[in-house]
Parts: structure tokens; C-alpha cells; sequence
DNA sequence: TTTAGCACTGTTAGTAATTGAGTGCTAAAA
DNA sequence: TTTTAGCACTCAATTACTAACAGTGCTAAA
């Protein structure tokens, strides 16, 4: 019976706290007794609802901007909240439909695809979206072509199994018979291989060349070099969406975001985290960077069928509608998925 | 002698407009008259200041914020100013080293060297620093490469004068040897036309072969649709610098630079204006758009040897130091100009 | 256990007084 | 004729004070 009983009290609380939270995302102004008996029908007065407030702030969910104001979620308050949504709440059909829609204009390249999920992202959540591609150095090598544009440039382009294209100029005098025995030999080698097991097999396969043709042997080794240098790419949209948040007035932010879109790396380093989380994973205030103090951040990631490629998700004001977002990414994550998922099947022939 | 005395006069009045602007880049208050009785030795006393600065302000070059503060510039006055600053103040010579050295990375591919250049004047300016590449659609076709990734998927490879580099996949069934005629074919036909001309081209030529082969037909187009589609880049960093500037505290232009940064359309549009301007340009206020009211902006082109390709500067807030920044841009567009002058002489082997 | 009542607290907004930097104007000095 | 000193004036910024108010915590009664 006490068991019971103690259950149904804090059964109250936790409605209270989600009250309150959803209260304040809804309004941004910190949430009083009152207001809350108003708007939500807990059959309590407010009396009791203060000090079922005051025992959640006393846990650590709640927080005062000062005595005479209302509750404001803590980090640890929007947690809790976050956590208790287990059952992501589906976005309705016709929504999932709408974003099925934006990706009409469908394409080959992994590329566009993932820059169009950025600012698909970022133009239904009106927050900043973000896709951050297959990482690189697990990426199988496709192909690797050389082509001879002068008689000593060489360009180098790269095509992996996920569909990422990469070149890069290289200047060398090279026999283009030599050149196209690298090649083939090159492609015989690395095939499968990932990026980051090519360029050390790279190394060690070109040993046997090294005294029979200098050249090639510089060349191959160029071509590690440039294979090893493939960096982790992530697109990025809506910035400018949370600057123009009406109730963001912290410089320090906006310029911390705009940082970010400008050193994509530290970008990667951030959301490269998350990478073999299965799930939805929230992130509130500095819990994933303390740059990002007062943002939270959704991300999932996505696979290619086999196994998690990358990351993507979206960046706004702690003050967000969790449900809703974390919906919108669940769904654009399994959109992907779904593309992703055909690319492949289409490459395997 | 009435003459010479006017001259004098009008002289004095406009070096106590340099003093005003100077005062006013230095320290961002607005300038009264005793303070610049103190900082400059014009040996005239406030009272006097005073009315030839009233006199400015009638001529439009200085204003007020209210009736009892110093005088800030005008757009105007900021124009004089930086009209009289007719010979470039060049760089100190360890000065223009230092930004040579920046290069010594040096690359033969223009995506990197701009990038670069772009990095080097935000990070020297300490403002926003920007290149535009060469004008996309004047670009002449050096190469263009076909490669058949499967049954199904060609990746197209296309390669300027300028050393640009762009690719693109298309699906496709196509019999290889068909996709070799093709290739030749393009080659011959396409090389050393601009994008501009090539797409136009193309769809000419092309019509040839109708009638043989459907899928030759059909590819080509495509390929027609990849030149047509290739976009002017521009590179941009540093815009964080100027939303970190002390007296920068107004969000819209905030909003406003990162919405350029998002979006490179526009701002190629507002700077390729630029393109055909001979020399160091700056922008004022909303001279170039009313989007950066708030900012200036300073442009210069930059040409392969023969004749202008693209535009380079940086954007600063109005309030800045001219002199060096133009310096700046003068010396970065040279060593650029050097540099393509290099590369345009290796590839015309 | 819940609630009404009440004293208390801190923010907000509004008003008034004060200060100070800087102006324009005028009349005297150079 | 030009420059300067002096003075009255203006307006933003600061400070101080007040009243209103929203919301709390605590207590005692339901």
C-alpha cells in the first residue's frame, strides 16, 4: 500500500515537471503556480503545486531565476523530461509524407543527398540542421582513376563504395603506360579496402616497385597521402534560424554558432560522438560541449543497411520542442536509411 | 590671394574630417571638439573646431547621434575619406613576407589556393575575408573525363583552364566502347570553349548523333546539364571575427552575415558587381546592398594574367581601419595574381 | 494531505533629480 | 577677418525612489 501511494506521488511530480517544462517551451517565461493550475487540470491548488515545485527544485529539476518568480527547467529537469518521452510520438502521416516529398529530386550522389537532408532539416525544425557524411576512413574504395591532364598532371579521383567522390591534382612527369599499369594495379589492390587500410597497404604494396620505377613509386605514394588526408565532411544549414530565435540574445552563442560553421572539424568532433549511438540521443546545454551551453542538441545516426555510417540531427535552443524534433529526426534518419539502403543494392551489380 | 586662402581653409576642413573619422575608428565614441583639440595638434581651439565641425555636418559628412555628443562619420564622410586615400599605404615589407610565407603550402589546385587566400584575409584582417572563384561560365574546358563506375553509372569529370575541378555521377547504360566515342568525341570538340559555349555546344553537336545512337544522345545531354549547372563559388571565413567586435551588437546583421554564409548565392551576386572594378573598391554602408547597411565592404579583382577572373576582400564593420585593410586587399590580390600567373604558365604545356 | 491566508521578496516599470559632455551663439581679442 | 573665451542650453546617462505585481514559503485550519 505505501509502495503504492509512493508511486502515485511521484507519478504527480513527474506530471508536474512535464507540465512545467512543457509550460516554459511553450511560453519562455518562467512558469508560476497559478499559471500552471490554469492551463493544465491537476485538480490541485496552487498552494500544493508550489510545493510539489519546491520539492522538484529541491531535486535538482527545477530552478528559480529569482524569489518571486515562477520555475524554469534545470539541464537535469529537461533530462528527465527528454528521458521520459520514450515512445517516440510518430509524426503524422501526412508530415512524414511532406518530407518524403522534399527528396523527390532524387540523386545518385551522397552528396547531395546529404546536403539536401541538412536543409531539410533545417527547414522543418526552423532550427540548424546537420549531416555528417559516412565516416570517412571507414569508406571502401570503389575505384581510383588517373588521369593524365598534362605531362606532369596528374589527376587523382577517388570513388568509394558509399558513393563519395573525391580528386585532387597531383604534379609528376609519368609514362602514361606506367600510369596505367599503377592504375590497374592500384585498383586490383585496394578494392574493398577501407581508406584507412588503403593508404597504409599503400605503402607497403609499393615497396616492390620502389627499385623498378622511382616514379611510380613517388606517385603511388602521393596518392596515400592523398587518400590518408580525406577528411570527415558534414553539412551544416539554419544557423541564421536560431540567431533569429526570438528570445536569443546571447552573443556569445551566436558566435560560438557561426564558429562552428565555419571549423567544421570541431563540428565533427562534437557530433562524431554520437556516431555509434543506436538511438535518439539528446544532448541539453553543455552536455556535449561546453561551447554549446546554451543549446541542446538531437542526433541519430544512420546506416547504410550493414552498419552506422554517420550522424545527423539538428541544433537549437534548449527551449525546444523535444517531442517534435526528436520525431522530425527519427524520421529523416530512417528517410535516409531508406535511400541509403537502395544505393547500395544499385551499386552491387 | 582670395584663392589661395580658400584652399587653405578647405584644407583644414578636411583634415579636421580625417582627424574626426580617425578619432572615431580608434575609439568608437563619438568625437567632440575638445578631444580632438587634444589627440591632433591643429592648433585651434575647440570653439573653433566646433563651428568648422558644424560646418561638416552641414556639408553632410559628419552627423550627430543627439544634440549634445560628438560627431560620428556619415556614410558620405566615411566616402571622402576613404576617396582622399589615393596612394595606397603599402604594407611593410616583413608584413607582405609574412603573408607570402602564409602560402608556402602551396598547391597547384585553385579550390585550395583560394581557400586559402580566403583563410589568409580573414585571418590578417581580422574581419571577414572572401574569394570568388573564377567566373564559372567564362571558364575554358581543359578536359573532360568519362568513367564507367558500372553497367549503369558514368562519372563525368570535368576539368578547366583554371585548374577547376568538377564531377559529377550519371546513371546511365551506355556500351563502353560508345562512352570512348563519346569521350573523344567531347574532347575534340568542347576543348577550349567556355562552360557558357560548351553547354550551347553540346546540344548542337549532339543532334548528329541522334538519329545513331539513342543512349550516346542522352548522355550527352546530361553532360550538357552538368556544364549549364556548374555554380560560382565563393569562399568566405571569419565571419565570427566581426560578430566578435566590441561594438558590434546588433543582431540583424548579425543574422545578415550568417544568412551570407548560408547562402553563397547572394553573396556572389553582391560582390561579382565587382568584377569588372580595376582597382581596390570599398563599399560603404549599403553601397553594394542594403542587407549590409552596417558593414563596408572592400574588393578587389584579381586576374590570371590576362584579364580579370574573380574578386577578393574582405567585410568589416563601417567603422575600420581603411588604410591597412585596402593595403591588404591590394597585396593579397597580387601575390593571388602571381600565383595563377604561375600556374596558367605550367599548364600550357 | 490539501488548501487558504498572509507576510515576504525581488523584478519591473515609471518618475524625478542630478550629472556631464558637448553643443551653438555671442561678444571680445588678435 | 579670424579666433577664442564664456555662457546658456540640451539631451543622454545615471541614480534614487516608489508602487505595482507576481510569485514564493510558511503556517494553521479544513
Amino acid at each position: 500500500m505505501r509502495q503504492v501511494s509512493e508511486s502515485i506521488l511521484k507519478e504527480r511530480k513527474s506530471r508536474v515537471l512535464h507540465a512545467v517544462i512543457h509550460e516554459y517551451i511553450k511560453t519562455g517565461k518562467p512558469v508560476g503556480s497559478s499559471a500552471l493550475e490554469k492551463s493544465y487540470k491537476f485538480n490541485l491548488s496552487p498552494a500544493t503545486l508550489r510545493s510539489l515545485m519546491a520539492e522538484l527544485e529541491r531535486d535538482g529539476y527545477l530552478t528559480h531565476p529569482h524569489t518571486s518568480a515562477g520555475r524554469i527547467p534545470t539541464d537535469a529537469g529537461y533530462r528527465a523530461y527528454v528521458d521520459s518521452l520514450i515512445e517516440l510520438q510518430r509524426l503524422a502521416v501526412e508530415e512524414e509524407d511532406r518530407i518524403k516529398k522534399e527528396y523527390e529530386k532524387k540523386t545518385k550522389e551522397i552528396d547531395s543527398l546529404l546536403s539536401q537532408t541538412s536543409k531539410i532539416l533545417s527547414g522543418l525544425s526552423n532550427y540548424t540542421g546537420f549531416v555528417m557524411a559516412p565516416k570517412a576512413k571507414h569508406n571502401e574504395i570503389r575505384n581510383i582513376e588517373l588521369i593524365q591532364i598534362s605531362g606532369e598532371q596528374i589527376l587523382v579521383v577517388l570513388l568509394t563504395k558509399t558513393g563519395l567522390v573525391k580528386h585532387k591534382m597531383i604534379n609528376i612527369c609519368i609514362d602514361s603506360e606506367d600510369l596505367y599499369e599503377l592504375k590497374q594495379f592500384l585498383n586490383n589492390r585496394l578494392r574493398g579496402l577501407s581508406l584507412e587500410d588503403a593508404a597504409k597497404r599503400i605503402i607497403v604494396e609499393v615497396q616492390k616497385y620502389q627499385s623498378k620505377q622511382q616514379e611510380m613509386f613517388k606517385l603511388a605514394g602521393y596518392i596515400g597521402n592523398v587518400i590518408e588526408s580525406i577528411q570527415d565532411d558534414i553539412y551544416m544549414n539554419g544557423a541564421s534560424n536560431v540567431l533569429g530565435l526570438p528570445d536569443f540574445n546571447d552573443f556569445e552563442t551566436a558566435r560560438c554558432l557561426m564558429n562552428l560553421n565555419e571549423h567544421k572539424d570541431r563540428l565533427i568532433e562534437i557530433v562524431g560522438q554520437n556516431l555509434e549511438v543506436p538511438n535518439i540521443k539528446v544532448q541539453i546545454g553543455g552536455e556535449c560541449s561546453s561551447e554549446l551551453k546554451d543549446l541542446s542538441v538531437i542526433t541519430t545516426s544512420y546506416s547504410d543497411g550493414n552498419k552506422t555510417v554517420g550522424v545527423l540531427g539538428i541544433i537549437g535552443p534548449k527551449r525546444m520542442e523535444y517531442e517534435k524534433m526528436m520525431a522530425l529526426v527519427n524520421s529523416v534518419s530512417k528517410i535516409v536509411n531508406g535511400f541509403l539502403l537502395k544505393m547500395g543494392e544499385d551499386n552491387d551489380d
